[in-house]
RNA sequence: GGGGAGAUACUCAAGCGGCCAACGAGGGCAGACUGUAAAUCUGCUGACUACGUCUUCGCAGGUUCGAAUCCUGCUCUCCCCA
């Protein structure tokens, strides 16, 4: 069986991944599958920044607004969904692009999740109403009591670690860790991770005059025309959320900008505090040329099939 | 010209003789993260040869065992009356 390779793009947002990764996808002749969790959802196009029509046509892209945000959706779908779509690609081609975006996301197709039952939503709802009349306190407790392994493991303080935990041990009968450390099937490709970065006073600077050029584009418009749903999940995010408050009249439109503007410099430096601990990337500056990246995946491609034949 | 208020760390803002390297908030930095992930949570934030030392609270003096806190002068800002 001839070996395949996955060539995984990562980097905070706003640092030029869409285009490295439709460069790579056109020089290896292959498809891209994007891991940037909110540019799923088809009704959301400008806040997330998703690729633009003309780049969608330059590469074949998947899990772009291929969702509504009206369904629910998580990690361990896109694992599953994006396990099956690399097999068709790799089904045609020795090389499939990845880029992203979200680290859990990025993770979970690398490396897989633990199998996980379904559990009944309602659980959840219960759990979140728990929370927000009583407080985190009665449900650590209880997590404490029916997982104490995995009460001492995870970060007690994070509402949604303990329900999510609750919520296997309500919805299994069984302990949330007793379904870890499963063994994981091992992926049938190899992994080249590049990781695109900046200084971070000119990351800053691209996000801002991106949100700049997404109010442009109507962001405030596409935010108003969703109001009325503003309680789903999907736009509970960087972009809806502020605009929310300007219509709500808490903020002014200009405060709502730069309230955009700084949730996405954080949300940028919590995607590098998540890739920088994947020792196995190689990191380029944003402003190298292609050129030197696509050489750089050649050669890792040449010295992996080397060791491998 | 006269009267009043104020100048505190990146910003806002407490403190009004010792418990102050200085409450709190914002911002920033760092981190965690196995199905809410652009979500959620945590720590740090004067400097350093760091469980100790050094330099800070507009500037310069003074009082005191001891000052960000009291006194004097100066500089600047704001408000009111002219």
């Amino acid at each position: 069986m001839k070996a395949k390779y996955l060539i995984s793009v990562v980097g905070p947002t706003a640092i030029g991944k869409t285009n490295l990764s439709i460069k790579l996808a056109q020089a290896f002749n292959t498809e891209i599958i994007s891991a940037d969790s909110r540019q799923f959802y088809k009704e959301i196009p400008i806040g997330t920044a998703a690729p633009s029509k003309k780049e969608l046509s330059l590469a074949p892209h998947h899990f772009i607004h291929n969702r509504s945000i009206e369904d629910d959706y998580s990690v361990g779908d896109f694992e599953r969904e994006a396990l099956l779509a690399l097999d068709a690609v790799f089904e045609e081609n020795k090389y499939a692009i990845l880029v992203g975006g979200s680290g859990l996301y990025i993770k979970a197709l690398l490396e897989g999740l633990d199998n996980f039952p379904e559990i009944d939503p309602s659980i959840r709802e219960q759990l979140n109403h728990v929370y927000t009349s009583e407080g985190l306190e009665p449900l650590q407790k209880q997590l404490q009591q029916l997982d104490p392994t995995y009460y001492h493991q995870i970060d007690i303080q994070n509402p949604h670690r303990v329900i999510r935990a609750l919520e296997i041990c309500f919805g299994s009968g069984k302990s949330f860790s007793s379904f870890l450390a499963q063994a994981k099937p091992k992926r049938n490709f190899n992994i080249i991770s590049i990781g695109l970065d900046a200084p971070r006073e000119e990351i800053y600077d691209r996000i801002n005059l991106r949100v700049d050029a997404m109010m442009d584009e109507g962001l405030l418009e596409e935010a108003q025309a969703l109001y009325p749903k503003r309680r789903l999940n999907a736009l509970n995010t960087v972009g809806y959320k502020e605009l929310f408050s300007f219509f709500e009249g808490r903020i002014d439109l200009e405060t709502a900008v730069e309230e955009i503007k700084m949730n996405s410099r954080r949300y940028a430096k919590r995607q590098l505090t998540w890739f920088r601990k994947n020792k196995e990337t190689t990191w380029f500056n944003y402003k190298t040329p292609f050129q030197e990246i696509e050489k750089f995946i050649s050669s890792k491609i040449d010295s992996a099939s080397e060791t491998s034949t």
